[in-house]
DNA sequence: GTGAAAGCGCTAACAT
DNA sequence: ATGTTAGCGCTTTCAC
C-alpha cells in the first residue's frame, strides 16, 4: 500500500503538504493541489486509518449498540441502522456495530479510541446501561427516551403525540369508544417508555375530545391479535375505532374483527402504529402512523456531530408523527352505536 | 486515557513486557503478570486500536456489506448480522458496517486497513461488485453464491436441498401434484441464484419421484400470495401440496386457499422456506425450512478468520436445510386426487 | 524472563 | 504557500 511519503515524493511537495491538500486545513496553491491529487490517484492512495487516528485522536468512527433480543421489531431496527450508516457516511465516519449482548462492548470501544461517539438503540425508561452511558469518557445518543434524561441526548418517535393523532383521527370522524390494542404485558412491566408515552397520548387526548378509550394490551402473535379483539368487546361493547401499537398483533386483529362480521372501515376504523412493510403484507390497507427509523437514525447522527463539534449539548428531540392514508378510517356505523345516538341528539 | 506507559510504570516493569503479557506472544513470569494485570485494571487500561493496528498492520475489525433495497427480507439480514458480530467477537474482532449503495466503501477499509477482512451479504448470481471483490486486497467471504465461484469463498443455505427435502416430504405423504410458490419474477428475471437453485431442486426431486411439479413465481405482499394461488389451482387442477418460498406472500397464499374452502393440512399440505417468526405471525401453524441466518453468519467469520489465519484457501460452503416442525403436513384427501387413485390401483 | 529502541504512517505545531 | 519534525501509543525485533 502506498503511503503519505510515496504520494509526496510522487508529487514532488512535502508529506505536510500532502496531508493538508488532502485534509484542507490550510491554503494549498492550486498547482501543487493538483499534482498531489494527481499522484493520490495514480498510486490509489488511501490514508491509513489506524495512523491517522493515532496521529489526530480521531477515528471517524461511531459506534451503534443494536438490540438482537427476539420479539423485536428488526424492520424498525433496520431503518434505525440505515438512517444511521447514511447520515454517518455523509459526514465521512463510519459506523462500528456491537450488540446490546455485549455489556462491556461500549466501554471497550470508548476506552480504546477505537469510536469517537457511541449511538445506542432501543432505551428502556428505566435502561440498566443508563449509569455506564453517562460515565462514558465520549458523546453519546440515545434512540428512545428514559425517565430520567439528566446529562444524556436522546431521540424518537414522539409516542404521546401519535396516540395524540390516531384518537383525534378516529374522533373527529364520530368514533365515541375506542380502544388502544397495545404492547404486550412485558413491555409494560418493563417500563417500555414507547407504550407508556403511547398510552399516555392516547387517554390524554380521549380525556381532551370526550370520547371513551379502552387500554388493551396483545401478546405478540396471531393469536394475541385475536384475543385483544375479544377483551375489547367483552370489556367495552360497542367500540368502533382501534388503535393498534403493535405491529405483531396486527394480523390477529384483523382476522378477530373479520371472525366477528365486523369489516374495516365500515363497522370498525383503525389506526395502526407499525412499519408500513408489514401493513402492506396485511390483508386490508390499513392507515399507519409510521416510526419514521430512517429520519430518526439520521436526527441521531446529526446530534453527535454537534457534540463533537464542540457545540451542542444534551437535549431531547422528539420526532413528530404523521398519519399515511385513510383507508381503514371511516364514521362510525348508523346502527347501534353510541356515537350515532350521540350524533341524532347532537342533530 | 492510560497509556501502556503509564502502565508500565505502575507495574514497574518495561512497555515491551506489558504488551507481551497482554498478548500471551513470550512467556511471563506468574509474579510479573500478576502485576500487569494489577496495573491495567487499576488504570482502566485499553490499547489505543489505532496505535495498536498501525504497528500491527491488523485493524481487527472486519467490514460487513449490508444490503438496503426495498423489499429485502430484513428478519434474515438481522440473523446474518447477529451471526457475523456474535461470532466476530468471540475472535475478538469487531464488526463495520457498510451499506450496498456505497459502491467505494470496501476499496476504502481495505485501501485505508478500516478492515482486516469483508463479509458481503446478498450476492447475486452475476453479481456486479464480482470484479471488485475478486481485486480486492483484503480476504473477503460472499454469503449467497454467484455462477462463477473462481477464486471466492462463499456460504449459503443449501438451497438445492431445501427444495429436494421440501419434495421429498410431500411425495412420502403421497403427494403426486405439486407446486412451488417462488419468488417473484424480478427476482427470476435478476438471476437470483437462491431462486433457481430452490427451483432445480424441485424439479429434480419431483423428477425421481415421479410427481408433477408446477413452478409458479408469485409477487410479493398480500395479493401475490393470492394470485399464485389462483394460478396454480388453474393451471394444475388437483394440486395438494405447496412449498412456498416467498415469505411476503405467505399470509396472502393461506388466505387464497381459504377462500377456495381449502383446509390446511386437510386438503392442501404446505411446506414455507422462510424466517420462523414470519410463520409465526400466521393463522395457521405452517412447517418450516428455515434459512439458518446466525448459523451462516457465523460460518462466513470462521472463514475470515480460516483465512486470516493464512491457510484455508477459497471454497463453497452450503449448509444443510433441516424442517422444522410437520402441523401443515398431511396425506392429501382421498376422494378428487389423483394420487389418490393411484393408490387405489397401488393397492 | 525481561528491557531498549526502532519503527508503523500520519497530523499538527513550528518553522520559513 | 510550503517544508521540517516531533510526537501519537503500540508491536516487535534485537540484545541480554
Amino acid at each position: 500500500m502506498a503511503t503519505i511519503d510515496d504520494v509526496a515524493r510522487a508529487a514532488g511537495v512535502s508529506v505536510s503538504t500532502v496531508s493538508y491538500a488532502l485534509s484542507g486545513k490550510r491554503p494549498i496553491s492550486a498547482a501543487t493541489r493538483a499534482r498531489v491529487e494527481r499522484a493520490v490517484r495514480e498510486l490509489d492512495y488511501h490514508a491509513h486509518a489506524g495512523a491517522r487516528a493515532l496521529a489526530s485522536s480521531r477515528s471517524d468512527v461511531i459506534a451503534l449498540v443494536v438490540p438482537f433480543r427476539p420479539g423485536i421489531n428488526v424492520q424498525i431496527i433496520m431503518q434505525f441502522v440505515g438512517g444511521v450508516v447514511t447520515a454517518a457516511r455523509e459526514h465521512d465516519h463510519d459506523v462500528l456495530l456491537l450488540t446490546q449482548d455485549d455489556p462491556t462492548g461500549m466501554a471497550r470501544v470508548a476506552g480504546s479510541s477505537t469510536a469517537d461517539a457511541i449511538v445506542v438503540m432501543d432505551i428502556g425508561s428505566d435502561d440498566p446501561r443508563l449509569p455506564a452511558l453517562r460515565a462514558l469518557t465520549v458523546p453519546c445518543v440515545l434512540i428512545g427516551v428514559p425517565d430520567d434524561t439528566t446529562g444524556l441526548a436522546c431521540v424518537d418517535l414522539d409516542f404521546g403525540a401519535a396516540g395524540r393523532l390516531a384518537v383525534r383521527e378516529l374522533a373527529r370522524r364520530g368514533h365515541r369508544r375506542i380502544a388502544l390494542v397495545g404492547a404486550s404485558q412485558e413491555e409494560i412491566a418493563q417500563h417500555a417508555n414507547y407504550a407508556l408515552r403511547m398510552r399516555d397520548g392516547v387517554r390524554a387526548q380521549a380525556g381532551a375530545e370526550g370520547v371513551d378509550a379502552l387500554l388493551v394490551p396483545a401478546a405478540p402473535g396471531f393469536a394475541g391479535g385475536v384475543d385483544a379483539v375479544d377483551k375489547v368487546l367483552a370489556q367495552q361493547p360497542g367500540t368502533t375505532g382501534l388503535v393498534v401499537h403493535n405491529e405483531a398483533a396486527l394480523g390477529g386483529v384483523l382476522a378477530g374483527l373479520e371472525r366477528r362480521g365486523l369489516r374495516v372501515p365500515e363497522d370498525v376504523s383503525l389506526v395502526a402504529v407499525s412499519p408500513v412493510d408489514i401493513a402492506a403484507a396485511l390483508p386490508v390497507p390499513v392507515s399507519t402512523i409510521e416510526v419514521p427509523g430512517m429520519r430518526i437514525g439520521r436526527t441521531a447522527v446529526e446530534m453527535v456531530m454537534a457534540r463533537l463539534g464542540g457545540d451542542a449539548v444534551p437535549e431531547t428531540r422528539l420526532v413528530t408523527p404523521a398519519l399515511l392514508g385513510d383507508e381503514s378510517l371511516a364514521a362510525p356505523p348508523v346502527t347501534v352505536t353510541r356515537a350515532a345516538a350521540d350524533d341524532r341528539v347532537g342533530a
